[in-house]
DNA sequence: CACTCAATAATGTGATATCATTTTTAAAAT
DNA sequence: ATTTTAAAAATGATATCACATTATTGAGTG
């Protein structure tokens, strides 16, 4: 029998959406962002049709641009699954998720705006009131949001696609640490990252997004990788 | 009346691709790597399809994968063309390719081997020669072997594609720098790198690796846009 | 009970058809 | 000549179909 893929993921509505190929893409997308789909989990185009309504032909186009961004894996014999985290694999994305993040900021210091600042203060502000909520598909996004708008603040930036593909390739197993690991808290650098674009620090800029990314997954990510190599 | 793309580009032969679409995939990007496509140029699936003699589908998966990677930009009204350069997004790329490929080296020394250091000298031998006939296409592929080789001496990379969608970028102004700069060097940085290899010196790698980048396209492509822009 | 192997089902690939939208064209109007 | 505009052609998106390859199943065998 056929394994059904659980796509609990808030129905987004193909309404503001250009192409059906462009929503099964976002809606795929965030499944995989937010850990919806299990790593080793492995997809079928006609299986995902039949579950969306949908004809394979968009389906196949979502799931190309995802193995595009090595958000989905395609095996030697045509199938596709969703990779699962290797230890070794994990400490190559962390660093380059920090080599990416800190570039990303560096060069988008020369475009910080009061009126950016307070944009990214707005956006942490809802953030603290997720984490009492302990609402974590909501904070993942808001997070994204928080690094996307200052990244984007340089207006020909072209390191976003890099860094999306990293965050997609770290999505599945960061929902497996927030479900495992028992302490998963969350430390909140972007305090840091705000003082440091207030007052237009670059070194401090730099280490502060440095931080955020150790804080937000590569401890405990290596804790949940140790535990699962113990077992 | 259409105008002919033109793909004069060696005929790679359909053998030994698993698939059509990989093989016009491939096809595809060494055309924008060696920049035989010319910025501007409008990219139509059909076009395509009857150029190589192939139902649009195959061709349809190749381009949405070169525009994951960056390399076609589509735009709003459906249509895909091989962006132009602007001095803003040379300046971005320039500096991403730097930091992508300074991170790709420094997380690759620790996988350094006698063996690796061969082939990439090996390599290099064979540049200076195709160095002396002027063979810049076989130049520029020859310069991607090289470090390619040295970045995926670590197994466990993930910075590979990142990398190879910057070089797609910049690809065609490769090329128009190298057609329209008068004087154009090729400096050879590479014995740098090699020496700082061997001493396993990693601070000298990353400085050989910065400055290869920076005399390899900064210098002469800065020149170009600002000749570009005065006219 | 474990293993082999043939038949059956399911899958990805690529070709073709249809449709709505966009681009091109060329004739008409100014 | 230049602009307007309506008809024609071309295009991308999606659905469907045929086919070769791969996975699954289950009966037979040890």
């Amino acid at each position: 029998m056929r394994k059904n893929i659980e796509l609990n993921i808030p129905e987004i509505g193909k309404d503001g959406f250009a192409t059906t190929q462009e929503y099964v893409y976002e809606r795929l997308k965030s499944a995989v962002m937010l850990g919806a789909i299990q790593p080793g989990t492995s997809l079928t185009m006609r299986g995902l049709a039949v579950e969306l309504g949908l004809s394979p032909t968009p389906i196949r186009d979502a799931l190309r641009r995802l193995s595009s961004e090595s958000a989905v894996e395609i095996l030697g014999n045509r199938r596709m699954i969703i990779p699962t985290m290797l230890s070794q694999r994990f400490e190559e994305l962390v660093a380059l998720r920090t080599t990416l993040e800190v570039h990303a900021a560096r060069r988008a210091m020369p475009y910080i705006s009061e009126v950016l600042i307070n944009e990214l203060i707005k956006i942490d502000d809802e953030m603290d009131r997720q984490i009492e909520l302990q609402n974590h598909d909501h904070l993942t996004l808001l997070n994204q949001q928080f690094h996307r708008t200052l990244y984007t603040a340089n207006p020909n930036q072209t390191v976003m696609p890099a860094i999306n593909s990293v965050w997609l390739q770290l999505g599945p197993f960061q929902r497996q640490v927030i479900e495992k690991v028992e302490k998963y808290y969350i430390i909140d650098r972007h305090k840091e990252i705000i003082a440091a674009l207030k007052i237009r620090d670059i070194e401090m800029l730099s280490s502060a997004v440095e931080r955020d990314v150790f804080d937000g997954i590569t401890h405990s990510g290596r804790e949940l990788l140790k535990a699962q190599n113990a077992a």
